[in-house]
Formats: C-alpha cells, sequence, structure tokens
DNA sequence: GCTGTGACTTCGA
DNA sequence: CTCGAAGCCACAG
C-alpha cells in the first residue's frame, strides 16, 4: 500500500467531480479549484474540461461551479452564461455582476 | 513523442 | 477595472 494516489485516468476523475457536485448543497457553489483538491486533481482546467464532458446538467449541477475569484466560466455547454447565473440566483444565490460573493456561498470552504 | 489547446489561476502594468 | 503573460496538467492530432 503505501501511497500512490498515482495518475488517475481522465474518466476516473470525471467519476470523483461528478460525485462532488451532486454533494454540493443547493444554495453552495464551488470553485474550480476547489473541486480540484477535493478530487485530488492539480490542474483546474482539468475540473474545466471535465465538465466540459458533462451532458446532464440535471443530474450534475455544473452550473454551481464558478471561477476562483467568484465570476462565471466561458463557454457554458447549455447556453449562454446568462442561463447559468438565473439557475444560481433560482438556487438562492445571490450574483452580483455576474460574480458571487464566495465568503458567502462558496460550499465547505 | 512533440505541438497545440483549454468551462483555470495568479501576478503585474 | 481591463488586458497580457507565465504556470500548470492532460487530451487530441
Amino acid at each position: 500500500m503505501s501511497s500512490v494516489p498515482q495518475s488517475l485516468s481522465f474518466n476516473e476523475y470525471r467519476n470523483v467531480v461528478f460525485e462532488l457536485l451532486t454533494q454540493i448543497p443547493r444554495g453552495k457553489v464551488a470553485t474550480y479549484k476547489q473541486i480540484a483538491q477535493l478530487a485530488g486533481i492539480k490542474n483546474p482546467r482539468l475540473v474545466g474540461r471535465i465538465l466540459h464532458t458533462n451532458t446532464d446538467d440535471q443530474k450534475y449541477p455544473c452550473h454551481r461551479v464558478i471561477r476562483a475569484d467568484g465570476s462565471i466560466a466561458d463557454g457554458y455547454a447549455f447556453g449562454e452564461r446568462f442561463g447559468q447565473i438565473v439557475r444560481l440566483r433560482t438556487e438562492g444565490v445571490e450574483v452580483l455582476n455576474h460574480k458571487v460573493n464566495l465568503e458567502l456561498y462558496q460550499w465547505q470552504k
């Protein structure tokens, strides 16, 4: 045993990330950096790539994942960023000027 | 196996 | 506040 997290496959990371998405409570958001750390991913860019493979936003709320500075990420795969913002506000997350107050809405920091 | 690219991050001007 | 550059890891061609 001894250690060895080793580099998991893209599919493995994707499984972990999607699992984390389902664990995010309603009204909370998580940053790419946060998810990456929880999933054991070193590079947050990988998280973005994984989310881009998401085909079911109903099951995996990728809209709850935002940038480290609280702003909405680019290239939302399910439409314009406006849709993502509206969805967040619907869940109770206040979005001001395309930004979210992580001090108030970040998921288990 | 090298090159290009990316739903990112952080610092500096 | 906006813009640019370097760092970072993994995948596609």
